[in-house]
DNA sequence: CAAAAAATCCCCTGTACTGGGGATATATTT
DNA sequence: AAATATATCCCCAGTACAGGGGATTTTTTG
């Protein structure tokens, strides 16, 4: 299917090998076309504005400062331009933040020639490109206390004996430990006993995630 | 390339018309094993869990319920089976109702033929099928988060400015201070210092209490 | 009765949290 | 222009918490 319009692709990149490597791939394609090629962030914020491409590969780690500023500048003076992230990086914040810089998909370096090219293939079709392994990080961190709701009827999740149902009530009542112990008058060791049961049973590890989950669902 | 153990399927959907289309894509192909075909949400809890299959293909409007429900209690009962969501709805609400309640896909009732059988392959790869339009969505929600959300003017909750709303939001989604902070992009001590200022606002002196009365109070 | 579960207590290490001081740079409002 | 609010960052001290070992007694249950 031959295109009139190529796809117009635009790199930033410090790692000359990298970035060679890209701007090979971005060649080789027939409809794709290498507009410019930017080391650090001030040559992408003066260079790519005026060229407009329709595709942005970023690197995230530039000399002179984060691929993630430079995704926001350049997505508020180019709304259109598709932006992708390619980077080393796995971290969840770092991928949480370029998204909010406004980043359209998030490529690992790992990727194949196979996967770059389909990449900014479907970025131009309105999709997000995002490996699995990222794409799971981020529907992870909308029920980041994880899953697995109940107690009363989950076989998986142990039920709570009285005593630390109990507790945990005292919790949500926004009770200290030690609070508790006098309370129950029994002795602080004893009550954190208890909480590493009610954490283990219901699989979270602080107090706060316990006390959402027995809200969540009472 | 021939498997040893094909994937096994379960699909829950009353439309009869639909169901049978999908256990027809599902029969056609060798690698796919369809185990059992439910009509509704009693049904489902009911056969599904001693089958535990690799992947259920999930309506969302069920005579009896709504698949979410039925995802959310299946998944805590095999949390390893993959649950995609099948629907006509292109509604955000319900597109994170579902993934909260720990969808692992979901795909919009259009999709064709190869994109069925192609969105349960990506599924089985740890990949997450969406249709473009529905990542887009998700990927939106991080853009500008929280403002839609409900405590915007809680009059009780002390005026808290949006950026201590946003990061009350996160601790009742249990993070720890520091994770909040790598997800905001701002340092641990600008967690504290406005950890410090929800506290004094809400009148209380600990993050349980804080998520406790936001909880209350939404 | 014997085994299992529940409840109690203790030690210890490392990390997270609370709350007390600050400071500075933008915005917003007056 | 001055005052206020918001958001950011820093240091520090003391305490609370999370989780890893244990151990003992009572209660429940097969």
């Amino acid at each position: 299917m031959p295109m009139l319009m190529p796809i117009s692709i635009a790199i930033v990149e410090d790692d000359a090998g990298l970035a060679g490597e890209i701007s090979e791939i971005v060649s080789d394609t027939p409809d794709f076309k290498l507009v410019c090629c930017c080391r650090n962030m001030a040559g992408a914020l003066e260079t790519i504005p005026p060229l407009a491409p329709d595709v942005v590969i970023m690197d995230i780690k530039l000399p002179d400062g984060s691929g993630i500023q430079a995704t926001e500048k350049l997505k508020r003076l180019l709304p259109d331009t598709e932006v992708m992230i390619f980077t080393i990086y796995e971290n969840t914040g770092e991928i949480f933040q370029a998204i909010k810089a406004g980043a359209n998909g998030y490529l690992l370096k790992r990727a194949g020639y196979e996967e770059i090219v389909t990449a900014i293939r479907n970025l131009m079709k309105g999709e997000v490109p995002m490996t699995g392994e990222i794409a799971r990080k981020v529907m992870q961190s909308f029920r980041k206390p994880q899953l697995s709701l109940f107690l009363q009827n989950d076989p998986s999740a142990g039920k709570l004996t009285p005593r630390e149902t109990e507790i945990l009530q005292l919790l949500t009542k926004g009770f200290q430990s030690k609070e508790i112990a006098s309370n129950c008058a029994i002795s602080l060791e004893t009550v954190n006993s208890h909480l590493k049961k009610i954490y283990e049973k219901l699989r979270v590890h602080s107090r706060t995630e316990a006390v959402v989950k027995f809200l969540k669902n009472s």
